[in-house]
DNA sequence: CGGGCTTTGTGAACGTGTGCACGAATGCCT
DNA sequence: AGGCATTCGTGCACACGTTCACAAAGCCCG
């Protein structure tokens, strides 16, 4: 007898589509729509409306047939869904170009995401101010941690600290980490771990362009057609 | 008579993951080490090793069964596979927070994608020097991805900006873009688009927070274990 | 030179994600 | 009130990605 796993679990692919619908819904709230349909919403994010459709069932039957779905009341489920209804600071570890890019960086507040802290292991940068937050050592992050109740840390360090900054946030009690650095964190399964990387992005593309370079006299390859929005 | 569609065409997945082992494989090879196996290649790199494996076999047989993967001439394939046995030139697009810290981190031209140049539409930036590159106006973007021979193209604008800028970008002539803005980008199909957005990856994080706070009481959920490679 | 050990390469099963197509529900118009 | 147009919600088939499991292929050693 299954009786009922998780309450109600979302596919990954799902999840990692809601914030740009979320981001979209906004712009359409602010522009006083108040009414969107599957295929509008599809549109504007890229995608195909039967997916819209299905990864908006996952957090219930929020659509009326006929009409569409209300935006401010999609808004708030999402939110709800997602986690937004709160704030989540979060700690970012390396004050170096990256780390003083995302603490100047605004964005990060305004989301939901405020910079409780900036910290470094480089003595001469702790003082410095960065985004009006001062950097601290790195001993420090137990206590930021704990005192601002922070659960996402940023890893923003060259690659070779990118290790000992992780294993430090979640001796520290981090359980979610953000990973700018180009290498693979090793932690313990319950951290959640997610990876940017811009190398292997500019990489990704610079496959595509030799693979365009290489099939060079191919024919129904016309590039013109019309604009359409690109997959993430 | 379907003879060969495209030579070898190689799973997007695969793509995703070749410069991962790429940066491994050049570690490996940093610290001497000349041959290794698919099982120790998966450790570093935090996945399967029959995942390695089939991988690997896109590019064709390069292992000695009993023995594993001469590292240097995987590397050397693989680089031949992403198109990085030359450089491709990236032009920025955004002078602004994100454009001068991309323009400052020196990893871009080390990784064989230096910066043909950075513009913006600011009079008031134009002129002014980030990382050993003079801030351009956007107008001059045609003549510099002609002259430069510019393939990639980086978009770092404000969100309002950044149609616009890939717009201009595929008028000049680039045919793939790197996309930081915080919006969908209409493009011609031929166009090959990445993006990369911190609220999207932040707001995933606070999903699985959300639903661990949610999820207290859950019995097997032991968050010791053995620290291990996390996923992408 | 043959047996045993190691590791690759891949067929097959399984799981996840995508997109079509259509029934079901709703609002509007006459 | 009834019919019609619209749009959601979802079953189903298909494509893609992952993992297992094992035969094939090579090395080493006695």
């Amino acid at each position: 007898m299954p009786p009922e796993r998780n309450r109600r679990r979302i596919p990954d692919a799902t999840v990692s589509r809601l914030p740009v619908y979320l981001r979209i819904l906004g712009e359409q709230a602010d522009e006083g729509v108040d009414s969107i349909s599957s295929e509008r919403l599809a549109e504007l994010a890229g995608v195909n409306a039967a997916k819209v459709r299905k990864d908006l069932s996952y957090l219930g039957s929020y659509g009326t047939r006929g009409v569409g779905y209300e935006v401010g009341y999609l808004v708030y489920q999402i939110r709800r869904e997602l986690g937004l209804t709160h704030d989540w600071p979060v700690v970012i570890v390396g004050a170096g170009n990256l780390g003083q890019a995302l603490a100047g960086y605004g964005g990060f507040g305004e989301r939901g995401f405020p910079v409780a802290g900036v910290v470094d292991v480089d003595p001469a940068k702790v003082g410095t101010v960065l985004g009006g937050v001062r950097v601290r050592h790195i001993d420090e992050l137990p206590q930021i941690v704990q005192t601002k109740r922070v659960n996402i840390g940023v890893v923003a360090t060259p690659p070779h600290a990118a290790q000992d900054a992780a294993e430090r946030l979640v001796a520290a009690g981090v359980t979610s980490i953000l990973n700018f650095a180009p290498v693979v964190l090793a932690v313990p399964r319950a951290i959640e771990v997610r990876k940017v990387d811009l190398a292997v992005e500019l990489q990704i593309l610079s496959y595509h362009e030799q693979r365009k370079a290489s099939l060079h006299a191919v024919p129904g390859a016309g590039a013109g057609a019309v604009s359409r929005p690109a997959s993430a």
